[in-house]
RNA sequence: GCCGAGGUGGCGGAACUGGAAUACGCGUCAGCCUUAGGAGCUGAUGUCCGCAAGGACUUGUGGGUUCAAAUCCCACCCUCGGCACCA
């Protein structure tokens, strides 16, 4: 007998065939349910590769080991066949889309069968057939029903090359996901889905749900949950123009007596009356959200405060101003024509009371109608504790706000230019980071800083997405980055109103980096001496090492600050030649294009007793690194404030994007970021919203080969719901094709090519378009767009359940038996596409209480690719595409199936190597081999070589067994962690020692065919009927392996009695020593202490102490 | 830039609840077998020094903690995947 005689291909097709005869993958309804899922392919016309099997081999061996655990398991196959590839293909070749789909599926199907799995092909479902698609349209009416799905203008990503809309999931940074090539923006009616309205639902749940956390962190990513606040900014016109620039527009007057008046104003503000100055304390807090201003030019005259917005003008009478009162006449007069009207107080009545006045002028304010003031714009920010350092605000060029203000903004014509040219600007260059930030000033417009009432510039700039928030921001440069890089370039003032806080020294953060302070670094203090140096290694938006050094004899501080910078990191090229305060910027920038390896070390030092506000260094024996924010940093070496960084910081030299603690906040100093975005939200009436990034899902797509969206458009009816100026029109004229009409059929058509406009193929069909309104009976025409890929698998996984039922899309009984999927397992590149939709379905349907869980799938895990011989990704295009067919026809499925598992782990990415293969082919040779050899197996052993080293093996009957119990409980656990290559190895271990042992017995050859049958299912199957033949007659009562029980392991046939340890002085293995497994420490000494290797290393040292691991180490140290 | 995964022999990888690093497999070398090639079988195989016994070094880099570190801590470098001006 020879290991030829395993001979794969003439097994594996003959158990492909009795298993299918004999459905044993059938699955039931009924019993202990266990539902394997794995996400089902597109049948590409190029069949598969040999990356397609890895996960389903994967699952395929924990849905084998369910059953044989006794679970009755789902673990079905179908396929996702709408597609481009397919479409593509038809206009190429003018051929049916349904039949190229047909085709690629028998392929598929053909090849999946060749490589044994066990799934149950009875439930396989198609999303292109009508009966499948008729429930993918059903769902979709609901969702119209609920209003969860509507038709929208929007600017959508139009890839030119495949002429399709696609979804924000489907475009890679800008290029499209199938052909790369750039996308644009084009605005079209499109229909959408509304999983926004679900955000905060599918980020929650996540906490229900068993999946990698990776997983779970990049679907919280995408969906972008951010709390915040919306604060609106009230905008005003420009109330005093630059000298010269005064006519058209504003109040005032020509420049020439502007500065006379101006003049007059600055006399006045500085010799106010008591009254006056007490009016305006009360005016300026804001008074019923109303901006003041006081001692304003009006055409010729100084009104005493007005409040543009309202067109009201306040005057004070008193006998200061008597001098004006000859021209209060023709003032009056005036302001009436400019629709001003003035109300008059005396000095007394204010002096008096000036709750009354105040009251009096709310109630003019609110008799009024708006008047010059432009309205609000309303910004969202997670930030609201920097609102006092709000400097301007920026507009996304799409806001309505530019174009509503057109009248009113002076350069409107640079603001038009821009906007321009930001439109035509790709998606691409628009974000990216790295260009420099452009914008224009909307001048002639000013907000209102709704926190200290200051006014501040209006700006438009690309930088601000029209789509996220409310297409407008406030800039707060000294805490944001981008604020504060615009803020640089165009020169507006910076603002600092948080400051880091201390660290808490009780406390220092300690593990990871992620709630350290941002200008926090770290300490490395090296000879503190008088003359002190002190560097900071400070990285762009992070932070890096201080040095801290000391002059010695004869250097000056410059030579100090070089040698020490060199001793401690090794920049031998840096040099420092100007004074202390430019030494950083000196010592960053050579940084930058060094060897950025070395890294400064020193004497550590314990630091500071805060309490006793005194600086203490001590020397600590332990080496622990001290976490110092920066002022503190500075504290201990230079002793006095401000250092030289702070005063860097203070000439808004940078930025502090963390959390602190506020100043310059008027009354929310001192408070903690936290709590003051509180408070200050609340004093300026914004209020707290959370935001999302999702974005709504645009559902249309103008191809052919998709599921016809089931709605038809009747312009009679949209009149009917539709009356002008109503807001109800959402949807309107759109009439759901009735549930019996389902499905709305595919048309059969001759030109499937897309047309230029955008439109789907399916427009010329009239016949087809053409229709009754199913609501008034009058004319109608169909939709044209259909579903997106994603439509059809958001929801297979319940059509499993119930694949032909025609009355539900699955029947309430089967879900509640089924459902949720217990296992599922897919590829990462669904994360924030197929996973996230179908978990949007699946809580839909939830909602209508259409399914009996709020999640479909219990458990996900991923697998990795596997890439070219060349570490590639695997694609025809790259030339490095293995097929399977060629691998089973050489070596044969199980040695496939084999060798995808052993090749690393199951969720990592390995490149494919036929090389190795081999490796495993020999494995399955090998267990052939060893089951003629095994005791009983066809009568007598038969020895099968005549082995010269048979002596040197050590395996006995005992250690045999022990092993194999431990191969169980190895393999058993492995499959559940999906460690499949160590489970394999596993077994090959067990493999050698049978074959050395020449002890084995047809029991324990049994088990290992169990543990291998998941994974080798053939040959397994094979072997075991041949082991049942020696006694009975095979086709009397068949009963497959894979329906056999998943043996059971001993835990006390694992236990060792004696072990090997080893011995290592001073931490090193020096030699080995055999002793029971129960022995005490004590004893091993005593043995230890014998061995003539340890007496030679100990050179007649004594032992201080000594360690030992049972059954693994005994250190002796000396 | 941010988030995530990873870095161990010539290669895929194992060990990661701190306890003998390199299991298992590929490849390579030597031997057996064979008319030959292939396949198969047996043995060796991290690096350096050494005739050998033996010793030293070694898990991306530099430090630290520990009797003991691939594993824990700090910093840095590189590769891959995702996001990318998200206020």
């Amino acid at each position: 007998m020879k290991s030829q005689d395993y001979n794969p291909k003439k097994i594996e097709t003959k158990w492909q065939k009795e298993w299918e005869k004999k459905k044993i993958y059938k699955t039931a309804d009924a019993g202990k349910k266990f539902y394997a899922l794995v996400e089902f392919p597109y049948p590409s016309g190029d069949g598969l590769h040999v990356g397609h099997p890895r996960p389903y081999i994967g699952m395929d061996i924990i849905a084998r080991k369910k059953r044989m655990e006794g679970f009755n398991v789902l673990f079905p196959m179908g396929w996702d066949a709408f597609g481009l590839p397919t479409e593509n293909y038809a206009v190429k070749t003018g051929l049916h889309p349904k039949i190229v789909t047909k085709k690629n599926t028998d392929n598929f199907r053909k090849q999946m069968k060749m490589l044994g799995f066990s799934f149950d092909w009875s439930r396989e479902v198609n999303t292109t057939d009508p009966e499948y698609y008729k429930w993918t349209q059903w769902i979709f009416l609901k969702f119209f029903e609920k209003g969860l799905a509507y038709k929208a203008k929007s600017a959508i990503n139009w890839c030119p090359s495949c002429k399709i809309g696609l979804a924000n999931e489907e475009v890679i940074s800008g290029n499209c996901e199938r052909c790369g090539g750039l996308t644009e923006k084009r605005e079209k009616e499109q229909w959408m889905l509304a999983i926004t309205k679900y955000a905060d639902r599918l980020d929650k749940d996540l906490d229900l749900v068993d999946y990698p956390e990776r997983v779970k962190i990049q679907q919280r990513n995408w969906i972008g949950k951010s709390e915040g606040s919306e604060i609106e900014f009230k905008i005003n016109p420009t109330p005093a123009p630059p000298k010269g620039e005064g006519e058209f527009g504003y109040h005032t007057t020509d420049s020439k007596t502007w500065k006379v008046l101006q003049g007059r104003v600055l006399e006045m503000r500085k010799n106010a009356t008591e009254a006056e100055d007490i009016l305006w304390q009360s005016l300026r807090k804001n008074l019923m959200g109303y901006h003041f201003r006081r001692q304003q030019i009006i055409g010729n005259f100084i009104v005493d405060f007005v409040c543009l917005e309202k067109s009201l003008v306040i005057e004070v009478d008193g006998d200061i101003h008597d001098y004006q009162k000859k021209e209060d006449g023709e003032r009056t007069e005036f302001l009436k024509q400019r629709g001003f009207q003035v109300v008059r107080f005396r000095n007394e009545e204010i002096l008096s009371n000036i709750s009354g006045t105040l009251e009096k002028i709310e109630e003019h304010l609110k008799a009024l109608p708006f008047g010059e003031g432009l309205g609000g714009v309303k910004v969202f920010t997670t930030r609201a504790d920097t609102l006092f350092g709000v400097t301007y605000v920026v507009l996304a060029p799409e806001h309505e706000l530019i174009k509503n203000l057109k009248l009113k903004i002076t350069n409107y014509n640079e603001v038009e230019k821009y906007v321009e040219e930001v439109k035509n600007k790709s998606e691409l260059s628009r974000t990216n980071t790295s260009e420099q930030k452009t914008g224009v000033e909307l001048k002639g417009i000013k907000a209102i800083n709704p926190a200290n009432n200051e006014e501040i510039p209006v700006w438009v700039a690309d930088y601000v997405l029209p789509q996220y928030g409310t297409g407008a921001v406030m800039a707060v440069p000294a805490h944001d980055e981008r604020d504060f890089e615009f803020a640089k370039k165009f020169n507006l003032p910076i603002l600092e109103v948080v400051v880091p806080d201390r660290v808490d020294f009780k406390n220092p953060p300690q593990r990871g980096k992620k709630n350290i302070p941002r200008r926090t670094v770290q300490v490395v203090l090296r000879r503190p001496s008088d003359g002190k140096i002190i560097i900071l290694h400070w990285k762009h938006n992070s932070w890096k090492t201080l040095i801290i050094g000391g002059v010695e004899n004869g250097e000056d501080l410059l030579q100090a600050a070089t040698r020490e910078v060199q001793e401690e990191t090794g920049y031998k090229n840096i040099k420092f030649i100007k004074k202390l305060g430019d030494m950083y910027a000196e010592y960053f920038a050579s940084h930058k294009n060094e060897n950025r390896r070395a890294y400064a070390t020193g004497f550590l030092f314990d630091i500071i007793d805060e309490e006793k506000n005194k600086i203490s260094i001590e020397e600590k024996s332990k080496h622990e690194p001290v976490w110092l924010s920066v002022e503190q940093a500075m504290k201990i070496v230079i002793g006095v404030e401000p250092p030289i960084f702070l005063t860097r910081l203070e000439q808004n030299s940078w930025f502090y994007d963390g959390e602190g603690t506020l100043i310059n906040s008027n009354s929310f100093v001192g408070l903690s970021s936290k709590e003051a975005r509180k408070k200050i939200t609340e004093f300026v009436g914004g209020k707290i919203v959370t935001k999302y990034k999702l974005r709504d899902w645009i559902f249309s797509r103008q191809r052919y080969w998709g599921e016809p969206i089931p709605l038809v458009y009747c312009e009679n009816c949209a009149k009917q719901t539709c009356q002008p100026g109503r807001s109800t029109c959402l949807n309107a004229g759109w009439v759901p094709v009735p549930e019996k009409d389902l499905p709305v059929k595919l048309p059969d058509i001759k030109n499937y090519k897309p047309t230029n406009t955008g439109e789907s193929p399916l427009t010329a069909i009239e016949k087809w378009v053409n229709t009754t309104c199913p609501t008034c009976g009058g004319k109608a025409k169909r939709e044209t767009d259909t579903m997106p890929n994603w439509a059809g698998s958001s929801w297979y996984y319940l059509r499993y359940c119930d694949p032909e039922n025609n009355k539900e899309f699955a029947s309430q009984k089967k879900l509640d038996y089924w459902m949720p999927v217990d296992w599922y397992n897919g590829g990462t590149e669904h994360t924030t596409l197929h996973l996230l939709y179908s978990r949007f379905w699946h809580k839909f349907l939830y909602d209508l209480k259409l399914v009996p869980s709020s999640e479909p799938y219990k458990k996900r895990t991923s697998h990795g690719l596997i890439l070219g011989e060349n570490g590639e990704k695997m694609s025809k295009s790259r030339g490095n595409v293995i097929n399977p067919d060629g691998i089973v026809k050489t070596y044969g499925a199980d040695t496939l199936r084999l060798y995808e598992m052993f090749i690393g782990p199951f969720d990592q990415d390995a490149p494919w190597s036929t090389e190795s293969i081999i490796g495993v082919r020999r494995f399955l040779e090998r267990m052939w081999r060893v089951a003629l050899l095994a005791k009983d197996f066809f009568g007598p052993r038969v020895a099968l070589r005549a082995q010269p080293d048979t002596q040197k093996s050590s395996a006995n009957s005992a250690i045999l067994e022990k092993l194999l119990h431990k191969t169980i409980k190895k393999v058993g656990e492995d499959i559940e962690k999906m460690s499949f290559n160590t489970a394999i190895s596993a077994m090959m271990i067990l493999m050698n020692e049978m074959e050395k042992s020449n002890k084995v017995t047809i029991k324990d050859y049994k088990i290992f065919l169990k543990l291998l049958s998941p994974f080798a299912p053939h040959i397994a199957e094979e072997l075991w009927q041949r082991s049942q033949t020696s006694k009975k007659s095979p086709k009397s009562d068949f009963k497959s392996i894979h329906l056999e029980s998943w043996p059971e392991y001993d835990e006390a046939k694992i236990k060792d009695k004696e072990v090997k340890i080893a011995v290592q002085i001073n931490g090193k293995t020096r030699t080995e020593l055999a002793v029971p497994a129960d022995i005490t420490k004590e004893q091993v000494c005593v043995k230890a202490l014998e061995l003539p290797a340890v007496q030679k290393w100990l050179a007649g040292r004594n032992p201080q102490k000594t360690i030992y691991i049972p059954g693994r180490i005994l250190n002796i140290v000396v």
